[in-house]
DNA sequence: GACGGGTGCTGAACGGGTTTAGCGCAAACT
DNA sequence: AGTTTGCGCTAAACCCGTTCAGCACCCGTC
């Protein structure tokens, strides 16, 4: 039932022509080749008429170009916005004609190394080495020299060896402190979140908000440390307000942070955004979807999946970090605050 | 840099043999073919010293098996689950030594078409055709007579033509109605969401739910009708309350509209679960965020793209449905109904 | 009529494996 | 001594494209 598929031998018999001369003709070489238009046409007939398509494998042999890229990624699941990174990554190889290999580490050197392995036997023709959230990696040996960008993650040392790209997360940090002055606030402005972890998203934010903030010539009035996750916010929320906080305007490192936040600020009976605005980063679907619609920065893994693809199939050689803008999505969570005098 | 491979012929030249002995014995069948232990041990030398790896282009070009899987699907970015479902067959499919390629069709007839032909001008030996929700679809004429599973969708008429794997909605239902029913709930039990509309998941739901409801002599007392998002449930909860309704149990039909019910009880001053016990399906992240955590459901997409892939692998030849487990996430938004009288 | 040059096409090698058919040799048998 | 048998291995075809080198032919030229 699956059809024999014709073999380029075939349709150069039925077009009277040998394998060479069809060959050519398909590959559109016949003004190098000198091919008659007459050959030519009774080439394109047969395999229209055959419905010819070539075997890529036996291309791909011969000129060892597969046209595949493989995305090499330490988890594609845990995360909800993997996908969209995925999904950038292969709108863009599709619309190059390429074809998306993806894999998972879980973060073991070992599988890593065999599943790279894996896809260098199938000859990909190169690499997304990606990770779920933006962390410092080491590039695997078995990717040296070749063509690999690295997607939302980055090496250290000065020179980059690969193409990067990352979320700006340092102007993420700037735009915050923008929607926040713009909006009027001044005072108890809070962070929530733990800025002190290791977490690169964290350093830049906060670093960004900073800079972004004494433009104003004004200041963090505090931090609520807590976890990356509802509970560990709306505890620390919680206990921050029932000592005695109160704040104006609430950062939160993340969307689940902001959260937690909210269900913290609604038991103390504040009301969002009226006695507290909330800003937040990531712009997952949660923010769309909490009462008061939660004004967010966006984290843009679409576009990091995609451009991931334009630099690996592009020409520019020398290695570029690309900083992808993180748009605001401006809800309802954030507003002038009341004037308390 | 990325250094040249070794291919057979140099295994075998070092080793003294010809391609053929080096290529039984990497194969393993140094026995059929009679290769002395000698001969068999110099190749495998020659093998570790070159670092030789196959390349599997070229063996697949003469054995036309590629190993590969090519996952077709509608789409695989807006939903959050989708990544689970990915996760599970490519977890399958690399413990069965095999690769995959995903490929994204946006529901396009053309695009499909076009995805398909590229897969199979690639040679992939096998085809996972998958829905983001679980939904009745035609197989694309390519894939008649290939081997292809249905992950999350099937097919109208008696005999399906391809194994199919998708959840079992109609269990989950019984479950919710074992749920309530165990919690020790008669009464007013409605359900919120939208029952009339095709969805698949909604009718069997609510079939299963309906018959495990009527084995304990017990009925709906209602339905709140809405759209599958958080703020039409929100809507409809709120205006069904105060419409002066008093639920004791809310069975919905997704976690999203749960978020909007949660936010409507919360509103009218319903405590969740004393006053109001909430049940959903799905169990997403946003299940264990939200206070108090919500039991639900789960929808079972790693191992539902995990049997797919079993399989489409397997030597099963007659068309099988497989209807995967939903388990019952007890958290912490059912209980007992407090006595009114 | 020999030669040069352009045109239109093809033969054959190549890529790197797998697999079938069978060869050369030594031991065992008649 | 001649034949059979089994062992250990290999030549060569095959998969299906791409591509280099060059052949046959015709026209025009001197």
């Amino acid at each position: 039932m699956p059809p024999q598929r014709a073999t380029l031998l075939q349709v150069a018999q039925r077009a009277g022509v040998s394998r060479s001369t069809a060959s050519f003709v398909l590959a559109g070489r016949h003004l190098d080749m000198r091919i008659s238009e007459d050959a030519r046409q009774r080439v394109l007939r047969a395999a229209q008429e055959l419905d010819y398509r070539p075997n890529l494998m036996a291309r791909s042999l011969r000129t060892k170009v597969t046209r595949t890229i493989a995305l090499v990624s330490d988890t594609i699941a845990s995360d909800p916005y993997a996908g969209r990174a995925i999904h950038g990554s292969l709108a863009a190889a599709v619309a190059h004609g390429h074809l998306l290999f993806i894999g998972e580490t879980e973060g073991d050197p070992v599988v890593e190394e065999k599943l790279i392995s894996d896809f260098l036997d199938r000859q990909v023709d190169a690499f997304i080495y990606a990770s779920m959230f933006t962390r410092y990696v080491r590039v695997p040996k078995l990717l040296r020299g070749r063509r690999v960008v690295l997607l939302n993650c980055l090496t250290r040392g000065a020179r980059p060896a690969h193409h990067t790209v990352i979320p700006d997360e340092i102007g993420a940090g700037w735009s915050a402190a923008r929607v926040i002055i713009e909006s009027g606030h001044r005072d108890g402005i809070h962070l929530v979140g733990d800025p002190a972890e290791r977490v690169f998203a964290a350093k830049e934010r906060l670093a960004g908000l900073k800079e972004g903030l004494s433009t104003a010539g004004i200041k963090l009035a505090g931090t609520i440390d807590c976890e990356w996750w509802p509970d560990s916010a709306y505890e620390a929320v919680a206990n921050a307000l029932s000592g005695g906080l109160r704040p104006r305007a609430l950062i939160c490192l993340n969307d689940r942070i902001a959260l937690g936040a909210y269900q913290a600020l609604r038991e103390s009976a504040f009301t969002i955004p009226d006695d507290v605005s909330v800003l937040s980063f990531d712009d997952s679907d949660l923010a769309a979807w909490l009462r008061p619609k939660l004004t967010s920065i966006s984290l843009p893994h679409y576009q990091l999946g995609w451009q991931a693809v334009e630099l690996l199939l592009g020409q520019q050689s020398e290695p570029v970090v690309m900083r992808i803008p993180m748009p605001v999505r401006y809800r309802a969570s954030v507003i002038k605050p009341v004037d308390l005098s």
